[in-house]
DNA sequence: GTCTATACTACGATAGAC
DNA sequence: GTCTATCGTAGTATAGAC
């Protein structure tokens, strides 16, 4: 299937050196077809984009299926289970964000996230805005907030430490003295983040 | 002075569209003057690159230098002190995260903390390390934890939070319904990571 | 559908006038 | 120092053969 393949080196492409890096001929010939098959059947270079956005979507989409289905049908009084809800979900986003497996379309994403194009309402309108939508959700009932504003600037903040594994991972590598993330490491920091997030909850709690 | 309005350009530029994204000629055109004076100045666009990663480094050292130098003479058994540094530097941050003043040379670090190029050693190697490493002390003076790596990766989770501002822009905006920040948003998610901080470093505390 | 050819544009670098 | 003019290269798009 060239079709997949394209997309696919597309998604590597654009996620490293960025939309205007990346070139249509090296896109092509690292697929292995010609330049004019990304017109065939893309439209061109933009179409491309698109399409890898759609393809990291579904990705996500696949991903977090299983926990945002879970933790939506969560009870409002069950505190306990809405917070290990919040733990499944920023866990399964942690180990993507710490894998080099998955760096081709975290950094796409990224990208989009600094520079929103037309590629992050497909990604934000898929399954992400769900995420973060149920993420402030959960914080409501495990902590007993109220104002939906103050969980969704809790929800930041949580995701926040989790995208910083990728957002910040230059700076990470030269404070763990690293040329990349060992098991060990992505075992310890994954911890941290887990009693973190208890520690922000519980102090929410309190002030509810 | 063309040399000090080419170089404001080209942090905003690089920052915004990175280093293939950004042109010369855009730059030169920006700034009004002709492209061939970057050849002049600066060697070419790569020079410029640098130059631009050079003064970044120096405006954050500016920024920065207060906190650091206070921090730095905080005793090994003064707990409370090192806590008040450790919000103290993280509150310079996040208002340089949550700026749209400062949008230019944020992204410009974060293009480079992603994908790093030799303008990061110039970031990192000034001011930038220094900062993480203080955080890293503070942190074990804050709550009594040994382990230099564990306050490492504390380090991380909490700048994370910060970081996560400017890498997460666009989620934020989507989730406060917002096109920018306003003041209102910002001081609430100030307030938000100053209580997490606390919570975090209270749980590290216990454990210690 | 996939390829080769080519057209057109924009880029970075450089030479040389002033 | 700053400008104009130009060169070579690399980019995307497109037409047309098979």
């Amino acid at each position: 299937m060239i079709q997949s393949r394209l997309l696919d080196i597309a998604i590597r492409e654009f996620g490293i050196k960025g939309l205007e890096g990346a070139s249509t001929r090296g896109i092509a010939q690292a697929a292995g077809t010609a330049m004019s098959s990304i017109t065939y059947h893309y439209g061109g270079k933009e179409g491309l984009y698109l399409a890898a956005a759609d393809r990291i979507a579904e990705h996500m989409a696949e991903t977090m299926a299983e926990p945002l289905a879970d933790e939506q049908s969560i009870e409002t009084d069950d505190a306990d289970g809405a917070r290990a809800g919040i733990h499944n979900i920023l866990r399964r986003l942690a180990d993507k964000m710490a894998s080099d497996a998955n760096t081709e379309w975290t950094l796409f994403i990224l990208r989009e996230q600094m520079r929103p194009t037309a590629a992050f309402d497909r990604i934000y309108g898929g399954v992400m805005g769900q995420m973060v939508d149920t993420l402030a959700s959960l914080i409501c009932v495990a902590t007993g907030v109220r104002e939906i504003r103050t969980a969704r600037i809790a929800t930041i903040t949580l995701a926040g430490q989790v995208l910083g594994l990728r957002a910040m991972r230059a700076t990470c590598l030269r404070l763990l003295d690293r040329e990349t993330l060992t098991a060990d490491d992505i075992a310890d920091i994954k911890a941290r983040i887990d009693a973190n997030i208890d520690a922000i909850l519980d102090s929410m709690q309190g002030t509810a």
